[in-house]
DNA sequence: AGGCTAGTGACAGTCACTGACAATTGACAA
DNA sequence: TTGTCAATTGTCAGTGACTGTCACTAGCCT
């Protein structure tokens, strides 16, 4: 990598933590681009042509954190039912993503963006879309290695659909709850992903009230 | 009613009719908030004192959709087990969503932007939130048809999710499929409400190839 | 050293949206 | 009916995200 790359990449960088900085502390509204140019000392121009805009870069590790999943779902062996390869790529990607994202930015740093993201309405908006893109690419997989066809058999959209479901619901309880550490998260989606099953079972006051 | 209020109504249905029409035909992103508010002889900030803004427009009918989701949701007997509650208050919505769509806007008319609302970026993220917060709503709903505290016991939250998802896939299939009426929406609904069970069971390599 | 080109800054323009103020118009009482 | 009050609207000015253009500078390559 000569001069010039290197000098591209350290402005990228020093944008994206400038950035992630100012929403964290600031907020994500109250902070404009010109502030987040002037951090790093160059144009508003400049800015916009490292990043597509604002969101791109509150939402560059989520990104990163999605591409880690889809290479650990791949590497799932294909005897797994799909239900549980997407459990065990999922709790078996944060890891990587620990050690992917640390390399960017601190990791601290991307968890109190995190929530900034789960609190800012235009924010949290885009990544769900996001997300559901993320599980559209999953299902592709799944079919794959069930030998199906998507577009023909609902079912890998619906386990993803479900699969989906549960991981968005447990990121917004991690996110408004105090344990924000990365085992807390897993340990929240592992035990919510154990209460699918129960979850679907017809009648629940029978349990609950023996 | 009196006259300046009919006044403020007329202005209303018309700025969405207006804006409806505009996104149908020329696309949601190609259609600014002067050529609305000129198409029905009003300033821009007139448009602004009605509408939150461009979105809010293009979602209007879909939030009308979810507020008798809810209520029919509230409306089933207590003795239904969630899911198949969930289940029957959505089918059995669509003719009272269709009426009260109607009266606003033509049916027709709202169907094509159904479509723009799904393969245009900005408004499918803001349909998804909207969604979500949704879910939320009917994961409350639930919990107190079971007498069960939302955020103690994971199983309301996780039912509606898995019910979202496979509502959200359908609604996608269908927006870019050719059956763009009420009744293939609802017929592909049920049938891929019935996939659950099937999609949940382990393995299903077996039953593909018998 | 000197020409080539990628990367940058400065400037102007569009579009969504907001605040402030003045003009208009319907409501209502005298 | 008329005058007053309050609601509604238009106009104007401003902010912030983003885009196109063009001249300029800095690293690259021979």
């Amino acid at each position: 990598m000569n001069l010039r790359e290197r000098k591209k990449q350290r402005t990228r960088d020093a944008l994206l933590r400038a950035a992630l900085e100012l929403f964290a502390t600031r907020g994500y509204e109250e902070t404009t681009v010109d502030d987040i140019a002037a951090a790093v000392d160059v144009s508003q121009r400049t800015f916009f042509r490292y990043f597509a805009g604002k969101e791109e870069t509150a939402l560059f590790v989520p990104r990163l954190a999605e591409a880690v999943v889809i290479d650990a779902l791949r590497a799932r062996p294909p005897s797994e039912p799909p239900l549980e390869a997407l459990r065990r790529a999922v709790l078996e990607s944060w890891d990587a993503i620990h050690e992917a994202v640390a390399e960017l930015v601190p990791i601290e740093l991307h968890l109190r963006v995190y929530r900034v993201i789960e609190s800012t309405p235009a924010l949290l908006a885009v990544h769900l879309r996001r997300a559901a893109e993320l599980e559209e690419r999953l299902a592709g997989i799944i079919a794959e290695r069930e030998g199906l066809d998507v577009d023909a058999d609902p079912r890998p959209r619906i386990v993803v659909a479900l699969f989906g479901g549960v991981i968005r619901v447990t990121e917004r309880l991690w996110s408004t709850g105090e344990d924000l550490t990365v085992e807390g998260l897993r340990d929240l989606t592992a035990a919510y992903l154990d209460q699918v099953g129960p979850a679907l079972a017809g009648n629940w006051r029978p349990a609950q009230s023996p």
